[in-house]
DNA sequence: AATGAATGAGCGTTCATTCAT
DNA sequence: TATGAATGAACGCTCATTCAT
């Protein structure tokens, strides 16, 4: 009995997930607006009312997609944060884990930056606040590297964390549209290593400083 | 006769300016899928059958828009390009531009940033071109400058151009949804030269620097 | 142009009526929760979207049907009391209105006792009020004639107006549902007449009264 | 094993019960086309497959609520006309019936009157015949009367009937949508005697008769 | 008997677009 | 040019009903 129970339960979180995975493939593919509930339920292969079973709306897969990983981005930076001293390596931890899962998985990148960034707009308060909360956290762990002298106490954090997050968020844009193409030379590793150095250091070349 | 038909003309082309000035106001407001022609109707002060009149359908509203404002940001570059040797005031010029712009009319920035860029992988051919057109023209700008040794030559450009857009648009989009606000101290013009130098020098302490 | 006008906006108006009277005529032949707004929009001649040009949606077209001839029935009560000083003129031009109504549109008057007086229970705040209004009045103008000495003063008069339309009600209802025929010998005149004169006098044979 | 069947059958019925007084509560509450099985399921504590296992479909829940009572109904006046010779003892005992019932199980009538007297017109054949024959078995009580000289023998007494049992009802939905309240000097008994009196000697004072 | 996952027809509503005036 | 009535495809959502377990 207790054995059927978990098996149906687990046999139902299943069908969840193949729902969700359909919706960030179809949400991929189309866009969150163009794409209609039947197209995620065909791509699941499941019935057009059972994707109704599992969620209230379509507005409530996209923020399932979105807590499910936001949430995720939130504790890498925590754990980076905690398990290195070095700022390069805190930054190279979140860019390495956007970067890879990327790699992994595009289609849930692609939703994540342009379903849900692009609608931040008009996110409401619960989702704004932790849409935000990654921005704050990594304003915080720069706050502190600027008290410690190594980063320039002048400017304000929470900017740097948007610039840094940007420049990120748009050359994944560039993967994700076949503008920008990996060159030849370039390894995942090089660009990692790139988006985190130029952040902290510049693309001047030395011999080019004057200040 | 010549005169009336220059006025009519007139005419015409500020009713077509009245729509588009109002489309701009209600997609910035509601966004281009939440929005209806009779929003846009409405906020211009005309019948919405008139908006057929001049524009195809929506998505034509929306080319249009992208269209004049994105060649401006074309201009800007070629311009900045032209004008001054130095790669700072070049790129000074184009922030400078856009966080002008941003100031004087918000909801034009908006629209491109969140409607447009943002939506840019599911652009089709023609506008997808100029989209891509401002990246390669600001990386090629770094490629010069890269083969005069001013920049490392190392990195690629166009991975270059998409970091230097990308922060300005995330730190642009912060702006918009409030999640970023200038601190008290920044003023516009502290912002544009913090933009141009991180990127340029990146936001280590020369103290902290060891290679 | 005053003109164009004006036949443009009665043009509209009688479209208004022609989808109201197919919805009166759909309403009544297969019930306000059996139609479909397609039932409606077919009848009437129009395109399904018009219906919603018009209306709300399909409780709002009922709420139309119903104040409009709700307030009818506010009225002849009014005047009748204004136009008689006999309680049993007053009653009979309350009974006329009713069955004359039934005779020449009997869709209206099913609607208004079928799917209206049912839904009485769900009813919210304003339209209750007005339904109730109706019995309100027919028993001021019975408590008037108590206080005359004409009626039984002991008795709740509200009750008594109940008493009254809820005869002529489920009278109504038998015809409508052919459960109750004329008999051949029953004009309409003698109908009203016997709902008057029945509610005055009782049905008791004077010779069986004691009491 | 006899046992054991019988306390199976038993059990079984009392589910059916279970599920029968929920769906009563939920029609009442919410009204029969508002409501979900689910909500009924929920009411009863009980997974909303089974309903299905003891009632066909929604539609044979409320014809087995109807069946259950109106079937009463037509026992009471079979009773009332056989165990008293007065005709008031006998309508007495049909509208106390009534009234006391509305007393004990409100529901119960609301869904009586409102979801299945007042959708009478959507009544197919079997069920209508069961509730037109309360009407027929009323007027024949009537009838005889009349041929005992004690009623008015010119008055078709199917009319009467329904001219009774429209009071009733109506009074009956005034007390359940609360636009009409009892009165506090009206006991529950002094009402019954009303309807009775009023429908067999009308609410004139005899001062004012003149015919 | 009991559960609740699965199905899919049905329907209300929206809204871009067309068209008559 | 200007209006807004008219059209109807599209789609989100509901929910009665079936079915596997």
């Amino acid at each position: 009995m207790e054995k059927t129970k978990k098996k149906r339960r687990a046999a139902t979180e299943e069908k969840k997930r193949l729902i969700l995975n359909a919706a960030v493939h179809v949400f991929a593919e189309k866009g969150f607006h163009r794409c209609r509930i039947s197209d995620i339920a065909t791509r699941a292969g499941v019935a057009y009312g059972l994707v109704y079973h599992y969620f209230d709306n379509k507005e409530a897969i996209l923020n399932t997609i979105f807590e499910e990983n936001w949430g995720l981005l939130d504790k890498v930076i925590d754990n980076a944060a905690e398990q290195s001293s070095e700022l390069r390596e805190k930054l190279r931890a979140v860019v390495a884990f956007i970067l890879d899962a990327h790699q992994l998985a595009p289609d849930i990148i692609q939703v994540m930056v342009i379903e849900i960034a692009r609608s931040s707009k008009f996110l409401k308060k619960p989702k704004l606040d932790a849409y935000e909360r990654v921005f704050s956290r990594l304003a915080e762990v720069l706050a502190q590297h600027q008290s410690q002298g190594e980063l320039d106490s002048t400017q304000d954090p929470k900017l740097l964390a948007y610039s840094f997050f940007g420049s990120l968020e748009l050359i994944l844009t560039g993967y994700l549209i076949h503008t920008l193409q990996p060159g030849t030379g370039d390894t995942l590793e090089s660009i990692k290593s790139a988006l985190v150095d130029n952040f902290l250091n510049g693309i001047r070349t030395s011999a080019s400083r004057t200040s």
